[in-house]
DNA sequence: GTGGTGGCAGGAGTATATTCGGAGAAAATT
DNA sequence: AATTTTCTCCGAATATACTCCTGCCACCAC
């Protein structure tokens, strides 16, 4: 719930960890903290009632499911009433080509970045998923060429 | 090394339930697909050595590291060298408040994804740590109101 | 049929996770 | 300064999970 409990350097070096590799044995989260298993699990329980570890996830090649590449749509909406955004959004995400969406605020309203098999899915997506809304004004795709991402959050 | 062995229904079934809950107990998730606990162990395994199952990493609260917001910056590069684009994103993604990097067509060569304290801490990012550079033509800012993000591939 | 292969279940042994009680240090209270 | 409270730690005991091995069955090729 409360996730503003004063955090040491070991909760940061503990945290740290297991963004990394979420599946490392307590044990030796704990011998790379120098605490004891048992402290280590304590702190590592706490972390979790508290809210501020959230959840922990595998992550898996695309390419066994399929996936070509990525792209990127930029879309605009001709209405901003928050519960349409919400709910296209919610929508959105669900959809199995759908790895984010982002509203924002300039020119473009929404970014959605997809994962497709070839080009005439990624067409076939922009046609029947979502240009077909009548709120959506327009969309503009682009090609992902690269794409990197930091599992970890560090200390600002 | 080798992502194409073909994989079942089972398969499948194991890397959902581990994208969703990384830490679920071998025995939980051999229940959840109608497996022995060594027969489901072994599966996985073969999953991990394939690398199908690439990593997994704990997700945290950005506010328990003093995140105040996300931002994203839309840039534009002078030049295309894939050496120094590669490099661009290497260094940038590295720093803690790059969220993710993208390189994409279009109008915008690069959005970058960002979590800071507050505004000053973007304008300084993006003067200091962005505009400085040479062959950055232009960044433009947006806020990020709402970010949805699913963390399972499913079949496309 | 026969031999080979691959995936499965079950069990034994080992390693790990989890829980609990108590000790010790630091801070707050009197 | 002494006492109380709080907090975090450790170590031992228990519970649970992991790992490896064996044998079984089904499927395929010959």
């Amino acid at each position: 719930m409360n996730s503003y409990a004063q955090l040491d350097r070991t909760d940061f070096a503990i945290l740290e960890i297991l963004q990394n590799n979420a599946l490392l044995p307590n044990k030796q989260v704990a011998a790379e903290v120098n605490l004891s298993p048992s402290a280590c699990h304590e702190r590592i329980k706490r972390l979790k009632d508290s809210g501020i570890l959230k959840s922990s996830h595998a992550v898996v090649d695309p390419k066994a499911y399929g996936v070509g590449f990525e792209a990127m749509f930029f879309i605009q909406l001709d209405r901003h009433e928050a519960l349409l955004v919400e709910e296209f959004m919610q929508e959105v995400v669900g959809l199995p080509e759908v790895k984010s969406v982002t509203l924002i605020s300039g020119v473009y309203d929404i970014i959605a970045h997809l994962r497709v098999r070839d080009i005439d899915h990624l067409k076939s997506l922009a046609f029947e998923k979502f240009t077909k809304r009548a709120y959506i004004t327009k969309i503009e795709s682009s090609i992902v060429y690269d794409f990197k991402e930091s599992r970890v959050q560090k200390p600002l």
